[in-house]
Order: structure tokens, then C-alpha cells, then sequence
DNA sequence: ATAACTGCAAACGGTTTGCAAGTCT
DNA sequence: AGACTTGCAAACCGTTTGCAGTTAT
């Protein structure tokens, strides 16, 4: 599969950024920068703050992370590269994510509005399984 | 129409607050609090900024503004109480609501993820008619 | 060898908060 | 009258940045 989360070209693999991809990995919902850089910090204890945020922009500028949008502080998602949108949970701040996708054509845009997409998000908020 | 732009119940009606709804409701795209400020204070020169930032939350609370996904500072748009998803301009910063949406469906949501959606967000990012 | 990267700590800037004065009901 | 609201300015806190030392290539 190709693009599995993974650095951008040219730039550099050091302990550090593989340290907050395996956090980023093995994320399992939303977390904040600081939560990631706490969870990374069980790989490479060294690891500072700034370059957590470093990783961060990277992974975000390549898809690989997501950011959601939030009440309080930022919070991000992990993204795989296929076309999904996130299934919040209200409850417990899970996040799943969903191949089902049914967003207004482009023609239909276009005809309506003049609007030529590029891009979309959707984000629906909810009661994942667990905490029906 | 029920709901239009309007301060919740219980809250006290003041100049300010009116400045800030008027600058809210001519607003044609997307704005940060602080330029939003300056908005209002057309209408009244001695707001303040943390007033301006104490009834954007009111507003959001009642869902007449809703936060963008921003790549910087965090923006919002005015958000009507109909059902609408927004068209976001990526070249101009404008913000066309749309009340096209075809989001997946409830039974199919509960179907294949056994989540129970609550409300979803949509936005559609790419070209305006004018800048395209 | 050398350009990229990191940690540290300071700087930055947006947001929040405490409080005394003012205002709506 | 009394509770709510405001402006001000300080405090707060997440994020960014400069720089000297370190590391991947």
C-alpha cells in the first residue's frame, strides 16, 4: 500500500522523528502535541517539545497527520492516505475513521454554487459503539 | 425563522454584544476574533477585546458562529441555524454556505461502525466562482 | 565534510482572568 | 438594589524561534 504514514522525501530519519511516528502509529483516537510528545518519549526519552512540533507540521504538510476541528486545544488524528472522514466520539473522544463518503458532486458544485472543490472534510460527531 | 443570529437566553442584551452580532451578521466569509474586533468596533469604538472574545463564545455555545479548520490562527463563519455545510475559498478566504449534503446515513453509520451520529461538519475547501 | 537536525530556553502572541467600575433589569 | 457585564492589564500557556552543539548522509 503505498503511502503508509511515513516521513517526506529528503528529509532526514533520526531517532526522534521515528520516535513520534511510532506514537503517531499506534494512536488509536485524537491526541494534542503534547500528548504525542509524552507518548513518544517511551521511544527516545530525549526527545524535546519543539521537536514534537516540528514532526507534527511535517506529518501534517505530507497527509499524514489531520487536525480536527476542536473546542479546546488542537488536536489531531492519524490519516492514512485513502480518502476517509473521522467518526468522533462525544463520549470518550474516540476516533474512527470511515471510507463511507457521499459529499456533493463536483458537478452538482459547480452548477449551484460555481465552485470548483478540491478538497473536503467531514467530521461527524457522535456515539461510537462502545459508549451507546 | 426560529433562530437567527441571536444571543442566548438569560444573557443580558448590552451594546457590546449587539456590536459584535451586527459585525457577525454582515460578516460575507471566514474571520478571526480579532478582526472581528475591529468590526465591531465600528459600531461601538470602546469594545474590548476580551468582551469580543466573551461573546464569540456565547455565539459558538449557540452555534450562531462555527470554528473552521484553519491552518493558522483559528477563524470562524457565521453559521445559520438551517442545515448547511460551507464552501471555503481557498484563494480568497470566502465562505459560501451550501445546503447540499448527502452525509452517510444514519442505519448505515450504525451498520458497518455502530456509531450513532449526533450532527456532522462538512466543509468543502477549493475555488470560488470569482477567483476561479 | 557539511547541511540538516535537535534540545534548550527565551521570546512570542493569542486567549483568559481578576478586579474595580459601570450597566442592564 | 443587585447581579451581570465590561475594560483594562496582567497572567497564562501553547507554539515558535535563535543558537550552539550534535548527527545523518
Amino acid at each position: 500500500m503505498a503511502g503508509e504514514l511515513a516521513l517526506p522525501d529528503g528529509v532526514r530519519s533520526t531517532t526522534q522523528r521515528l520516535a513520534v511516528l511510532r506514537a503517531v502509529a499506534e494512536s488509536t483516537g485524537s491526541f494534542t502535541v503534547a500528548e504525542l510528545h509524552d507518548r513518544a518519549r517511551r521511544f527516545e526519552p530525549r526527545l524535546g517539545l519543539a521537536t514534537t512540533y516540528r514532526t507534527v507540521e511535517l506529518l501534517r504538510s505530507t497527509g499524514g497527520v489531520h487536525p480536527l476541528l476542536g473546542e479546546g486545544r488542537p488536536t489531531y488524528v492519524r490519516c492514512r492516505p485513502e480518502h476517509h472522514h473521522h467518526l468522533v466520539c462525544t463520549s470518550c473522544g474516540g476516533v474512527e475513521e470511515t471510507e463511507l463518503c457521499a459529499a456533493p458532486s463536483e458537478s452538482e458544485l459547480q452548477r449551484r454554487h460555481g465552485f470548483r472543490p478540491a478538497a473536503h472534510e467531514l467530521d461527524i460527531y457522535g456515539t461510537c459503539r462502545r459508549c451507546a
